[in-house]
DNA sequence: ATTCTCACA
DNA sequence: TGTGAGTA
């Protein structure tokens, strides 16, 4: 199976350093996108360097296709995010673009996105 | 080495 | 978005 593997804890915490390895993306394209998307918002360690839980990597990933991929603007993107949070479901081309970014381990239900998605 | 903020192109 | 400065 590609998830779950007991034996093998899955990472629960990451620096921007893994973040970007994972997604593909440079640390200031991240932190400025952290001012324009207001569920973008990754916790502080004491020192101040921002710990991301794998539901953020997600959305970073759903923000980029929508970006990249898609074609949108910031705004266009938010947009796009506000409807899905509304209508609690997410169009088959986000869908793949989440499941098929190789890392197995970022996996996780919709539901999860859709969560976080809430009061943003 | 890595990340942070801020400034500026 | 990209890059550099000066930090922590």
């Amino acid at each position: 199976m590609s998830s779950g593997t007991p034996s093998q804890p899955v990472q629960e915490f990451f620096s921007i350093g893994e973040v970007c390895q994972l997604t593909d993306l440079k640390p200031h394209v991240l932190r400025y996108w952290e001012s324009q998307f207001r569920f973008l918002n990754p916790a502080k360690n004491r020192s101040g360097n921002r710990v991301y839980q794998r539901r953020e990597i997600e959305l970073i990933m759903l923000v980029k296709h929508l970006l990249y991929t898609e074609k949108y603007t910031i705004e266009g993107a938010r947009q796009k995010i506000e409807q899905y949070r509304r209508s609690g479901e997410l169009k088959p081309e986000a869908r793949r673009a989440l499941a098929t970014e190789t890392v197995k381990e970022l996996r996780a239900e919709l539901k999860s996105v859709l969560g976080i998605l809430e009061g943003s």
